[in-house]
DNA sequence: GTTAGGG
DNA sequence: CCCTAAC
């Protein structure tokens, strides 16, 4: 039986086509122009942005072009290395759950991370010894298998440890790695072809470049014995060992982010850091807390993937998760947007659709992403307003491919899809803030169309003539395609589907690399600007869980509604156990009213990781620890530790954390505890 | 910028 | 996770 692909198919729009342009206007802040009645806000803020990215951009060309005095990273490695400025001592990429991670040790570290990498990959470890003596593979294999590999193993062997087993690749293949190392991603070619081979894609994703995961370019110290490292590593070295340093265990297991973030600090120095990340940070300070942040959690989609399996999920719960979990659904934000944007009528609340820019001004062009104008009068002929409709999106297409299919016949089947659409006829719906116009006899003076002031308020809607004549395509059997849910409208799919928890399918990223057709940079640039470069290009794939099967919804939007998406909810990311623990860890330390030296205390590293983020974890873990164990979900936070909240809980309530100055006497090992218990002994 | 608490 | 008042 052949595996299916449900391709949910919400939006579509025109390729983007102009580059942002840098705007020359600043009107002054959000509020004062926001004031202004005429002046949209968002096109301020949409130019600042625009103007933000472009530097990121060019900034980001300049270190490119400097990267041409500065090799890569790997070569500069190799360079290094034959100078004898460094030596090669160890290097563990940990591929974790879906992603992969690399560890740079110091000698005294390396022994203690390697027992690490062992005992925390739970899925896959990519492991390479590179040391002096020349053991035999099998000799390092054991020591490393013991979790006992010490600087001296010195065999060069590239294992991976996989499912549990430490598999070596081939000698072949780790020649022929070898002897490329200079050519730079390697490292995939070996992965793939050895055991990782077959895996999702997006692991090999992950692996592309032996310089990103230190692999070939194993850790690096300076030849006197500074943990400095001339190049990367002292930035890695600091982001790796701190982490081991203060016995927080996050960074290993907290795959994905530790991997971004690894792969940030392998592949550029602090002072090359990505530009698109600053621009990002400045544009995220712009939109008040609201934060932007792509990066697709694999491990998440597995847990997601569990809850739709189990039905467990009460819509309302999903329909929250799906807004947590797909940045890119825009149909679970329209609501939010509107909200944030108000008179912005970019994307429509109601329609699940959008009516895109216009402008009438040559010099300006279509560009989407500064300019918000949906419509702009004619200066000359006062009597006329000119519609200039930049995309369309098509409201919502469903089309289930054979996982085996291709994807030209993907392409057809879309296309096939939208042509079925258009055959069965096309309503247009015309909004004004959101609302639908009535009358088709009124003028658009009547409407208030014309107005100015409601120029910007216009949106269209694309309304199949009827809903049986939504397009369904099916391609390969047909009697095992699903018939598409067309009979509820388009809002309430929107609202539970639960679109958005299977993005984080694996297959988001696999399939969305795939789709990027000449995404050359994906490769070299940090991954972080990877997956923000896939999900503007080839936007959104989405999984939809369908009867039983899982769809996938494409929802291939241009650059210009990026700016909306800023907006944004965070990709909901579940606490792991670790993470829990050394929340526990931090709080008990340091009580319940100090978020912010919790999080430089144990998720300094962990990015993601706000010390709100922080605070609502603790919040909801002593609210998990008072209820039933039946009740709670998600992955289950081990009962000692659950112990230990309540307790610490307890004892901080009763002890007025906050008062600065009390931590010192904390630090002695066991004190707290003790304390605690006895606290909550007394309660 | 942080903290606290409601949503 | 988001939002925001309060500090």
């Amino acid at each position: 039986m052949v595996k299916r692909l449900d391709y949910g198919f919400r939006g579509f729009q025109v390729p983007p086509t102009a580059k942002r342009h840098r705007s020359t206007r600043r009107r002054g802040p959000f509020k004062k122009s926001a004031e202004d009645g005429q002046a949209c806000a968002f096109e301020l803020l949409a130019s600042l942005a625009g103007e933000l990215l472009q530097e990121s951009e060019s900034s980001a060309s300049n270190n490119a072009s400097e990267g041409n005095h500065h090799p890569s990273f790997s070569h500069t490695l190799v360079e290094k290395e034959r100078q004898g400025e460094v030596r090669p001592l160890m290097a563990k990429g940990i591929h974790n759950g879906s992603c992969a991670e690399s560890i740079l040790f110091t000698e005294m570290e390396s022994q203690k991370s390697n027992q690490k990498c062992l005992e925390h990959a739970e899925t896959d470890c990519i492991v390479q010894c590179v040391s002096v003596n020349n053991n035999s593979n099998s000799e390092c294999s054991e020591k490393v298998e013991a979790g006992l590999m010490s600087k001296n193993c010195k065999c060069r062997n590239k294992f991976v440890h996989h499912s549990n087993r430490l598999v070596e690749i081939p000698e072949d293949v780790r020649e022929s790695s070898d002897a490329n190392v200079k050519n730079g991603f390697r490292w995939e070619q070996v992965v793939s072809n050895s055991v990782f081979k077959g895996l999702p894609l997006g692991n090999k994703f992950c692996l592309k470049d032996p310089s990103e995961l230190c692999v070939n370019s194993p850790s690096l110290i300076n030849s006197n014995s500074n943990v400095k490292s001339p190049f990367c590593g002292d930035l890695l070295l600091n982001a790796s060992i701190s982490r081991h340093g203060n016995n927080n265990k996050l960074g290993f297991r907290d795959d994905d982010e530790n991997f971004l973030r690894c792969n940030r600090v392998c592949t550029k120095s602090k002072a090359v850091r990505p530009p698109q990340r600053i621009a990002r940070r400045r544009i995220r300070q712009l939109l008040t807390s609201k934060r932007w942040k792509v990066a697709p959690k694999l491990k998440d989609c597995e847990h997601s993937r569990t809850e739709f399996a189990d039905g467990g999920v009460k819509p309302l719960y999903r329909k929250r998760k799906t807004c947590y979990s797909f940045e890119r659904s825009r149909q679970c934000t329209l609501f939010k947007r509107r909200k944030f944007f108000g008179r912005s009528s970019v994307i429509t609340s109601d329609g699940g659709f959008s009516w895109d820019s216009v402008s009438n001004s040559p010099d300006k062009g279509m560009d989407g992403d500064s300019s918000n104008s949906s419509i702009k009068r004619q200066a000359s002929n006062d009597s006329h307003v000119k519609f200039s409709i930049k995309s369309f999106r098509i409201p919502e297409l469903y089309i289930e491919v054979p996982r085996t299919s291709t994807v030209g016949s993907l392409k057809r089947a879309v296309k096939e899809a939208i042509m079925g659409m258009l055959r069965g006829g096309m309503h247009v719906g015309v909004l004004l803030q959101g609302k639908k116009v009535r009358g088709n006899n009124r003028t658009l003076r009547q409407t208030r169309i014309s107005c100015e002031e409601n120029l910007d308020k216009l949106g269209f809607v694309l309304e199949p003539s009827s809903l049986r004549a939504s397009p369904a395509v099916c391609v390969g059997e047909p009697s095992q395609c699903k018939t598409p849910q067309l009979t509820r409208s388009p809002e309430a799919r929107v609202l539970d589907s639960g679109i958005s928890d299977a993005l984080q399918d694996s297959s988001f990223l696999t399939n969305a690399s795939n789709l990027v057709e000449s995404n050359h940079e994906s490769t070299s640039i940090s991954t972080d600007t990877v997956v923000d470069k896939i999900t503007t290009d080839a936007r959104a794939l989405v999984t939809v869980p369908t009867s039983s099967t899982k769809a996938l919804a494409v929802i291939p939007a241009g650059q210009k509604t990026r700016h909306s998406e800023l907006v944004q909810r965070r990709t909901r990311r579940p606490f792991s156990v670790s993470e829990v623990e050394g929340l526990v860890e931090a709080v008990e330390e340091l009580g319940t009213g100090r978020w912010r030296d919790v999080k430089l205390r144990a998720f300094e590293n962990a990015d993601h990781r706000t010390y709100v983020d922080l605070k609502d974890k603790w919040k909801t873990l002593v609210h998990t620890a008072k209820i039933a164990p039946q009740q709670r979900r998600g992955e289950p936070v081990p009962q000692e530790l659950l112990d230990r909240v309540l307790a610490a809980h307890d004892y901080w309530s009763h002890h007025q954390a906050k008062q600065h100055g009390l931590h010192g006497m904390h630090h002695q090992d066991g004190t707290m505890k003790d304390t605690v218990l006895i606290a909550s002994n007394h309660i």
